[in-house]
DNA sequence: GTCTATAGAATGATAGAC
DNA sequence: GTCTATCATTCTATAGAC
């Protein structure tokens, strides 16, 4: 339900790319993933287990091993499913880059990704904070989280003004309003509800106070 | 060795607050909890495991239960003692309140809170993350870390305009350059570099950019 | 207080039949 | 591909001898 992907009801015969055999692998697969992401918004990010899981699918645990080598291969796709999620979340860059449209866009992409993060607390901590113990993305995953990274700060780099180091202030001040957001009042806006003041104090920091 | 109590040498014989068997039973519990400090800085906050803790002050792991009740009440009595530890850490408040001197305090206040956290990513975690399942601190450890928390901003209520929200934003913005500096470069100043411009900034922005 | 022994329950992962 | 059976660990926690 929650990522599953539509098929198309008609397939292309002419265009096999991947054989009935691999496409009913790739589903099942998106199932498992799908399964996953409800385990851990109930039971919290490392409340995952295979015997779940399995279970969650109508499977048992050792026939997941068809689909994933290894439970941090699974926690490796959520990964990458988590970056995209972002990737599709963020708000198109503007065509035309006058100052007005992009502040409009600044404030746009922070709510957003505010949100995102807020959203699903899970997907939060695997994407942003290292808590699980041995997992590190692998560098595929971690190429579609560089460029989820870049998407999101892409309105702010088209400021001169605006430095590598400034860029830095920004993820720091937003991801420290998401962080407090969930620690200290879940659920609530508390923090939000400043997101728009902090991003103006970003803008009048990173591009100087007054224009001339 | 880290935070270990260098006793008196002499002991008051008239005062016996504590008798001898109580008196090594606590610092048995110190010896403990040392140890325990070693090994989430060696593996990790959840790495934690009462065998090796055990192993780590020559003994088995039932006879942790002489002194702690649970890993958690272990844990609890490492939440207590960091917090402890920001108390040690933080600046004496200033005793007059001259705008000088409480802006002098904050980049003070900011920068030691910014190193007490970097310099202990597993006690950050246990104090700031909630990333244990099942831990909760308990009702006595909770009131020390709010005690904690007030100092810490207690310079920043003194300044009359400061209000709830803009302590808010102080604590997100400087709990964001913790964690990004933690996760992005580890053992680095990237992101420390910038406390004081940071800083500068929450000042102009929760106390009006210029005063009249 | 400390020990041995062990309960009791999880876990991730593998072997091999079907 | 899926299953049963099981390995091999790890863990917290308890019982009871000394």
């Amino acid at each position: 339900m929650t990522t599953g992907s539509s098929p198309s009801g008609t397939d292309s015969p002419t265009a096999p790319s991947e054989s009935r055999r691999a496409r009913r692998h790739d589903a099942t697969r998106a199932e498992i993933l799908d399964a996953a992401w409800q385990i851990v918004r109930r039971d919290g990010l490392t409340g995952l287990s295979l015997r779940d899981l399995a279970a969650q699918v109508g499977m048992r645990a050792p026939s997941l091993y068809s689909y994933f080598g290894s439970k941090h291969e699974i926690y490796d796709a959520m990964f990458r499913q988590g970056y995209q999620q972002m990737l599709l979340g963020s708000p198109e860059l503007p065509e035309d880059t006058t100052e007005e449209t992009l502040v409009a866009f600044a404030h746009e992409a922070a709510l957003r990704f505010f949100d995102f993060c807020v959203a699903e607390p899970a997907r939060h901590q695997l994407l942003f904070l290292r808590t699980i113990p041995g997992f590190e993305p692998s560098p595929e995953s971690y190429r579609v989280a560089v460029e989820a990274y870049d998407r999101t700060v892409g309105g702010l780099r088209r400021f001169p003004q605006v430095s590598d180091a400034d860029l830095d202030l920004w993820t720091a001040a937003l991801t420290g309003m998401v962080s407090q957001q969930l620690a200290n009042d879940p659920g609530g806006t508390r923090w939000r509800d400043q997101v728009p003041r902090v991003v103006e104090m970003l803008l009048a920091e990173t591009l100087g106070t007054s224009q001339p």
